[in-house]
DNA sequence: CGGTATCCACCAAGATACTG
DNA sequence: CAGTATCTTGGTGGATACCG
């Protein structure tokens, strides 16, 4: 199913993309977009291609499955393109597409909001855990 | 850890907060934001406050379990409150706070961009698929 | 360098039942 | 209505080893 359709028998699709239903493809691309390493990767490559290599350093903590997991989600989605150069030693680049670059800008604004309110965050949390 | 240092023997904290550091509170609160229930929560808030019972229809698929928690996390980070009203029957209601309602409004476009491109994320896993 | 394959531990999360 | 408690399982993701 394409979109949303909220009436019973309705002849054409495309009515309304809706993440909050379950079987919405936005959903899905919603979940795939925000998803633990997935969201990093994204965020890494705003400034530029990268190789394989420099996103597993980049992004702190990430095992080279799950980057590789993330890496072929992300391509499946049409967030990233992969370029392999076939030359030795081998090199392969990941860049976002101009879907993907919108979405990583997104993320960008999110996480920059989110390191500015840091101090905030902390008392938050001190806070809610004295009860 | 407030921020990170990427200096040795750096004197002073707060030199800049890193999403990409695995030990920094904006990851961990990146992370919480964009956790599969969590978010949605948050986009659901964004219009106004809502009850238990109605993000629990609205946000399709959750269990009480899963938004029990979100509520809670979410709560802890400093993004939303919790009303009660002490009624019977019970009313409790949830409101974003000026920070939760800056990262739901990053959010909200990050959903409204994937809800535009489902066709071109359709096409994009349909074509992958096929190798 | 840029991955894949396999095994396995752990925990996120669903189902169910119960309470104020 | 607004949750909490307990149990159970399947999938996530870490560790390790190996391949082009």
């Amino acid at each position: 199913m394409t979109a949303e359709a909220h009436e019973t028998d309705a002849p054409s699709q495309e009515l309304v993309a809706n993440v909050f239903a379950s079987a919405c493809s936005s959903r899905a691309a919603f979940e795939a977009v925000t998803g633990k390493w997935a969201s990093l990767v994204l965020l890494a490559l705003v400034d530029g291609p990268q190789r394989f290599g420099e996103l597993r350093r980049q992004v702190e903590g990430v095992s080279e499955k799950m980057l590789s997991q993330a890496l072929h989600a992300l391509e499946r989605e049409g967030l990233l393109t992969r370029t392999d150069h076939g030359s030795r030693p081998p090199r392969v680049d990941y860049a976002l597409t101009p879907l993907g670059r919108d979405i990583a800008t997104r993320l960008r604004e999110l996480a920059d909001l989110l390191q500015g309110a840091v101090p905030d965050l902390e008392r938050s949390r001190a806070e809610y855990d004295a009860h």
